[in-house]
DNA sequence: TCTTGCTATGGAGTTAACTCCATAGTTTAA
DNA sequence: TTAAACTATGGAGTTAACTCCATAGCAAGA
């Protein structure tokens, strides 16, 4: 597949393709003949990869340096698979993060009419996290 | 209190504050006589509702779209409640495209071993997001 | 064959969200 | 009362992650 089919296919910019590909998210992408990219089934699920895991909002420094790892020989399977593992966890983390502030929200829209703003309460409400009505 | 107490309180930057005052996330801070920022409970308040919805990834132009109709004179109390209702609302559309990039990651961690890696399977692991095994 | 359209590269430009700087007034501890 | 520390403002600089541009080689249809 050429870069245009790429970028049609996951709706991403050949710009960004390239980019991806300067900086070392994505492996060197072999060259035809006349040196244009064809990118092999192997391309294209890092590019899945990538772009899930960018939406999904992490950092192209993080991403870097897993696919780094991941790539690299002097590496087991079993490392590969705890690196997903790894991957993951942070994602869990953040999802935790978010869900405190959803509760921090569900507390202020619960309690809107019956409590006047007070910092303290708000802080509490954030840091224990309990739906008291 | 002034900008260090603030500063020190939501460990954040004075310059930080100074710019979110700036571009009007936050509300013009009161001065003293000499020209000092004296910020006040509801100051306060809404430094902390601002740097936790930061922390959960909302980005100041949205926040500043929030807190422009918040402030807004003409504006009930129940149109302020909806408004936080809405805020939430984005939050829980986002962790469940991050729980998505989970689901996605735990079935690759799950076939590691069964099988290989097709392009095609990959996009309907994540977009089906069933846990097949 | 000629023109229009795609691709490549290196480098410059852009946007969000700060962060730093120069200059100048204010406060405080010695 | 003077030096060190803090504050204010306007504006310049920074970083991440693209996005655009100029130039030049290839390709495909009329």
């Amino acid at each position: 597949m050429n870069i245009n089919a790429i970028s049609k296919e996951f709706n991403l910019s050949k710009d960004t393709l390239r980019y991806w590909e300067r900086i070392g998210l994505l492996p060197k992408i072999k060259r035809n003949s006349s040196g244009y990219r064809e990118y092999s089934e192997t391309d294209k699920n890092w590019v899945f990869y990538i772009q899930v895991l960018r939406n999904a909002g992490m950092t192209i420094e993080s991403l870097i340096e897993f696919v780094d790892l991941y790539r690299s020989d002097n590496n087991t399977n079993e490392t590969r698979k705890s690196l997903l593992i790894e991957q993951r966890d942070l994602l869990e983390q953040e999802i935790k993060e978010r869900q405190k502030t959803i509760n921090y929200l569900s507390y202020k829209i619960n309690n809107y009419d019956s409590h006047t703003l007070k910092y303290e309460n708000e802080k509490l409400a954030y840091e224990n996290n309990k739906e008291e009505k």
